[in-house]
DNA sequence: GTAGGGTTAG
């Protein structure tokens, strides 16, 4: 067998220090072993472990094989997998039971290497693996994506006769799957003596892994009787690729079916309302929760906060937050990013110190929402304070995006030359993306000339998408180079690249409504356009006129205004004016950011509608009412 | 007397 391509250098057996004086198989040693084993089971958190340990060292059952299991067992369970090694050096000789419920536990503490390195030392040993440790150690090396080795235990696997046990079939679909080995993967699929809904649950979570939710869906259209898991799975699948309307369809096709979604389940839903902006819907899925007595654990409970300060209402994801029996840094980073996202820059900084003075570690993520809320606040020093704070306090090497929120803060407050020499200054690459944040402050704040430089960057660096030449091309127009504009914009076709179009959507009555610019697409279009001819005529009472600087093409100044009063964020918010009760807020998402034009037209309408209206754009949130936004027209 | 099916925040 040659399983020894990877060394087993990182783990060593020494010599056990224990004598090796064996239990006997009195009695009175046998209601001791199952007191020992019974008690173990009975473990929840770890510090319940050591104190039965020292008792069944004191009785010398050290080597009980049965024992030792259940002890490995609760350490694994209980997250305590150095505990594990410990007692794992000290058996004299362990067999496959032991090994396997070792390397499980190295698996759920995410050391795969680890617990392949332990694979082939058992193997080194002489140990025959069976069709558990098969198993363990397949799900290692899909997990590691290592492949090579993942074939040759496939290999092995086949030569021990135990590629027929139906635990090794789903870890070499899981295997293939993610390393996306389809063929193999659909291979072995094929070899299931029926369509079994955990293989194809496998394959499709695999398939969409990979962005093949295409495929996902054909194989669960497979599968004849799905459960709950099956459901979820092809559900979080499209989620997970963007395919927010299809995954709705799902999920109300699910209950049709008669099939109840778990936690899971409500947690994929929330995040695709949460992506989609649909408060209505994922206010339902919170009140399925109560009325279904499912726990609120704190993956619910981040999907839920997320869910609400992603849809604008920052107060019910705070009263979630507040209410929540468990908190960890995942609904601390929720809440972070969600105070950011509304505004709340300084609940957001507050959260923080908090989490911190709790002793909660933070995360990189983090950091990415708490300097997310400095930047929308303009809270330059506290940032650079929490920015030189990831290293030197919290260990944490700061990423691309960190520094991004960075740039984006010191381009808000107009210190652009700060900004330029920061990117410079960076110990990481810079990208396009960094740049791009820097040229479109340089535009908002009409500082050509750092523009040209940042502009010069781009170009060399080449790796421009779409969005960069967009900035490009509108940097150019801003400051009336309608050729280098036009030239950026044919970059942009020759790239092949196309630009996204701009994208508004409203629920309303459970519905997702989506509007393009100048959208005619729409059934109630007429009334629509009706609604949007006498607003454009009220707000012109108001004294207002389009500021047509923000449309970048060389095109005449008539059309500019049309051009600005038909994007697509009116259009929702004509839609909500007429679709919707009077004094009912209005919510709408749009994909890109809102231009300045339409927020001072919105601003506006909010006066003359007496209507609230929240919009969140690609960036942040503004809430507008009576005339003002809650982003202090600032963003 | 030792043992597991798949799905989860940003």
């Amino acid at each position: 067998m040659s399983c020894l391509t990877l060394q087993a250098s990182a783990l060593t057996f020494p010599a056990p220090p224990y004598s090796n004086t064996l239990s006997n198989d009195s009695q009175d040693n046998a209601s001791k072993n199952i007191s020992s084993i019974s008690l173990l089971r009975k473990c929840r958190t770890f510090k319940e472990i050591p104190p039965i340990h020292a008792n069944i060292l004191k009785n010398g059952h050290q080597n009980d094989p049965f024992i030792v299991f259940e002890l490995l067992r609760m350490c694994s369970k209980t997250n305590s997998i150095n505990y594990a090694f410990e007692i794992f050096h000290h058996i004299r000789e362990p067999n496959v039971y032991l090994y396997t419920v070792l390397i499980d536990g190295v698996v759920l503490s995410g050391l795969y290497l680890d617990s392949i390195r332990i694979y082939c030392q058992m193997v080194e040993d002489l140990i025959l693996p069976d069709n558990y440790v098969i198993s363990s150690v397949l799900k290692a090396c899909g997990f590691q994506m290592e492949l090579k080795f993942g074939r040759e235990i496939h290999g092995q696997a086949t030569k021990l006769g135990l590629c027929s046990n139906r635990s090794v079939k789903l870890r070499l679909i899981e295997l293939y799957g993610k390393c996306r080995e389809f063929q193999d993967a659909k291979r072995v699929f094929g070899e299931m003596p029926e369509r079994d809904v955990v293989a194809a649950t496998v394959m499709i979570s695999c398939y969409s892994d990979h962005g093949l939710a295409e495929k996902a869906v054909d194989v669960f259209n497979l599968v004849r009787i799905k459960d709950a898991v099956c459901w979820t799975a092809i559900i979080d699948g499209l989620v997970r690729n963007g395919e927010m309307s299809k995954a709705l369809k799902f999920f109300r096709r699910m209950q049709r079916e008669g099939v109840r979604p778990n936690e899971v389940t409500c947690v994929c839903i929330l995040s695709a309302c949460a992506q989609l902006g649909a408060l209505e819907l994922g206010k339902w899925v919170h009140s399925y929760l109560e009325m279904h007595d499912i726990d609120v654990n704190h993956l619910v409970g981040s999907a839920l906060i997320t869910m609400y300060s992603r849809c604008g209402d920052i107060d019910e994801a705070e009263r979630i937050f507040n209410v929540l029996r468990e908190r960890d840094v995942t609904t601390y980073n929720s809440l972070i990013m969600g105070c950011a996202l509304n505004g709340k820059s300084g609940k957001a900084v507050e959260m923080f110190q908090g989490m911190i003075t709790k002793g909660i570690r933070p995360t990189n993520i983090t950091f990415i929402g708490v300097l997310t809320a400095c930047s929308h606040g303009g809270l330059v020093d506290l940032a650079f304070d929490i920015f030189d704070s990831m290293e030197t306090k919290h260990g944490i090497e700061p990423e691309i995006e960190h520094c991004g929120c960075m740039v984006d803060l010191l381009g808000r407050v107009g210190h652009l030359e700060d900004a330029y020499k920061f990117i410079w200054s960076m110990k990481i690459t810079s990208d396009h993306i960094i740049w791009g944040s820097l040229l479109s402050a340089c535009r908002i704040h009409k500082h050509f000339d750092i523009g040209e430089r940042v502009a010069q960057v781009l170009v060399d660096i080449g790796d421009a998408d779409s969005a960069t030449f967009i900035l490009l091309s509108n940097f150019y127009a801003a400051q009336g180079k309608w050729e280098a504009a036009a030239q950026a914009r044919v970059k942009l076709q020759d790239g092949g690249v196309r630009k996204e179009p701009g994208c508004s959507s409203i629920e309303v009555e459970n519905e997702i409504h989506e509007f393009l610019l100048g959208d005619t697409r729409h059934p109630k279009r007429e009334e629509i356009y009706k609604k949007l001819e006498d607003l454009n005529q009220m707000l012109r009472l108001k004294g207002y006129s389009p500021d047509t600087e923000v449309i970048s093409q060389d095109i005449g100044d008539q059309e500019k205004k049309w051009a600005l009063a038909i994007h697509s964020e009116r259009l929702a918010i004509c839609y909500g004016l007429i679709s919707t009760k009077p004094h009912t807020t209005i919510r709408v998402v749009k994909n890109l950011r809102v231009c300045s034009d339409c927020h001072s037209a919105i601003k506006l309408i909010t006066e003359i509608t007496g209507r609230n209206i929240v919009l969140r754009d690609r960036n942040r949130f503004h809430h507008f009412e009576n005339g003002i936004c809650s982003c202090g027209d600032y963003w």
